[in-house]
DNA sequence: CTGAAAGCGCTTACAG
DNA sequence: CTGAAAGCGCTTACAG
């Protein structure tokens, strides 16, 4: 069954009056063509409303010019508004996004950037804070410099340990901002929730925190939970009603929106005023956070900008070195922070 | 250069000392091969860690198992707990899935259809409400047509206009029980704040508004609105400041929580307490519809769910006739309703 | 049911 | 810079 209508490269390549070798640098390659000729072959392309067959690309050994990305679970809203950034830029840019969920295991997270590189796609956007553990990384630095021998490239968001193009929160910076908030409000014994500690957002947060309230005799007292608003329940419970009762704290940080929600949710619940009792701080500004009971007091992370920072880089031609975009941050106050009381 | 290491469907055939073709049939095809002989080359595929190259079957004239997922916006908690289910059970049954927006605008759905189609992934998933227009929805089924033609499988989520397998969502009776609550509660004049009506969704929660409604004496005031959180704010502030500000409502619909959720910042803005002074219902339940302040009353629509089976059904082969898979939903009452004042 | 062969639409050494 | 040719790894009529 022929498909007629479909234009190949072979037609263009006729109406062009050139040979399909030539056809093919010029939609393709760009070098090793003289310039007017590829701006005329490029040209009838358009015409005749040629479509290059992906598959046929990336059988002859080219790469596909699909982004593949790489999110820990699109449901939470850091990844989706990340997701977001990076699709919107890349439709604009004509290339299709292929999206895989890491569940936040490490395991996962290779076994999706290898699933990726069999695919063939020609870039790889890697979402999500990175790991402390050193053999992980290493496998992963190596996965994607093979992919980048093969000519793809790659970005990540969030993780400065790996040696390629990277999109950077201002986490530190961040964990400073709000450290200095609660120090200025008065708040002397902090709880933090915090992620996994082997993530590097939370390990990046955390020291920034500590920096922020240095200036302060402020004593923080840290749990660690899942990365998730159900992380944020367990680590309220345990800093108000568990083993540290008694430390009487006047302030919870969490270390991202969901945990923070988390930990609003677990006082109500418990009948712990916010901000009268006890102040709430979260991490990224998700677009809820103006919108929970009380207004979460949080530093704004732009998510959807990194996303589309991430997509400017994999479109932009590989360099020696990697490259790196560094975002900034913005303390956003509302009403779930406060003076503490007394 | 030899992509050694990666065995091809020729090194099983002749592992498994049969032809190519014989190898082909056992792997994809299914007919026209022995059982045993199938069993015996999907055996020596196992070992040898086969993985069949997409690329090869989609220029081959087969097509691709990737799954295209269409949703209007990813950053909207309706659209990413949809895709976190299609994408939980993609992985699970080992498909890659590819993602597109649509921008809740038909002619861009329309493009982003056919883009994959182009890319001739085996199946398409479009989430999100169809459009009233006949036009838009008849080149939709047109194209939907030529795909299931060509052996692909094509399933919508919350659309029932278009003549293929169907995941939908309860929107009628969740427009009932949120009617039903209202007026059960005593309310008897209820403002709905509306997404464009030219949507099966909007239209089918309020026909079963009306409904529930219908054995009390209720004025029902309709404003239509963007189908966001945006679209929400516009909408409250046009009930109750603008020119149906004389209509003294006591309770306001929004026809989805981010609409709702926006209807709530609104109310707060102007320093109308909510449910004291007016009672708010949303529908869905997105993830943090219980956590915003006032936690909100709304219709659950089990989001997650319905991606899986949207995925379950174009898994399926296609059949004669298209199936349908509905859903249930609950009515979640949270603090956002009580009983008007006075 | 099974096999030999053509063909899917490109890219990329290899010559010129 | 340009072209002829081989090859990427599969699927699918076409015979048997």
């Amino acid at each position: 069954m022929k498909r007629t209508g479909t234009p190949r490269l072979v037609d263009v390549a006729e109406a062009a009056g050139v040979s399909l070798a030539s056809a093919s640098r010029a939609m393709s390659g760009g070098s090793g063509i003289s310039p007017e000729v590829a701006a005329h072959v490029r040209r009838v392309a358009q015409e005749l409303g040629y479509e290059p067959n992906l598959h046929a690309r990336g059988l002859a050994g080219g790469l596909v010019p699909t982004i593949g990305l790489l999110v820990h679970e699109i449901g939470d809203p850091y990844f989706s508004e990340i997701a977001s950034g990076v699709i919107r830029s890349a439709t604009l840019e004509n290339r299709s996004v292929q999206i895989a969920q890491a569940d936040r295991t490490p395991e996962s997270e290779l076994a999706q950037v290898q699933a990726l590189l069999r695919q063939r796609v020609g870039s790889i956007i890697i979402a999500g804070s990175g790991y402390a553990d050193p053999e992980h990384e290493q496998k992963m630095t190596a996965a994607l410099a093979e992919f980048a021998l093969a000519g793809g490239r790659a970005a990540v968001i969030g993780r400065h340990y790996l040696p390629i193009d990277a999109v950077l929160p201002d986490n530190h910076r961040a964990g400073v901002s709000v450290g200095a908030h609660l120090a200025a409000l008065g708040h002397r014994r902090i709880g933090v929730v915090a992620g996994p500690l082997e993530l590097n957002t939370v390990a990046d947060r955390i020291a920034g925190l500590r920096e922020g309230i240095a200036d302060a005799e402020v004593e923080l007292t840290v749990v660690s939970k899942e990365f998730t608003r159900e992380g944020g329940i367990a680590g309220a419970r345990e800093l108000v009603d568990g083993e540290f009762r008694g430390r009487d704290l006047t302030a919870i940080v969490g270390l991202n929106d969901a945990m923070a929600i988390g930990i609003l949710s677990e006082l109500r619940q418990q009948g712990i005023r916010v901000p009268d009792d006890l102040s709430v701080v979260g991490f990224d500004d998700i677009a809820v956070a103006a919108d929970v009971a009380p207004a979460l007091t949080t530093a704004r992370i732009p998510m959807f900008e990194m996303g589309q920072h991430a997509v400017a880089l994999i479109l932009r031609p590989a360099s020696d070195e990697a490259r790196t975009v560094s975002t900034s941050h913005e303390l956003i106050v509302r009403a779930s922070t406060a003076p503490p009381r007394g």
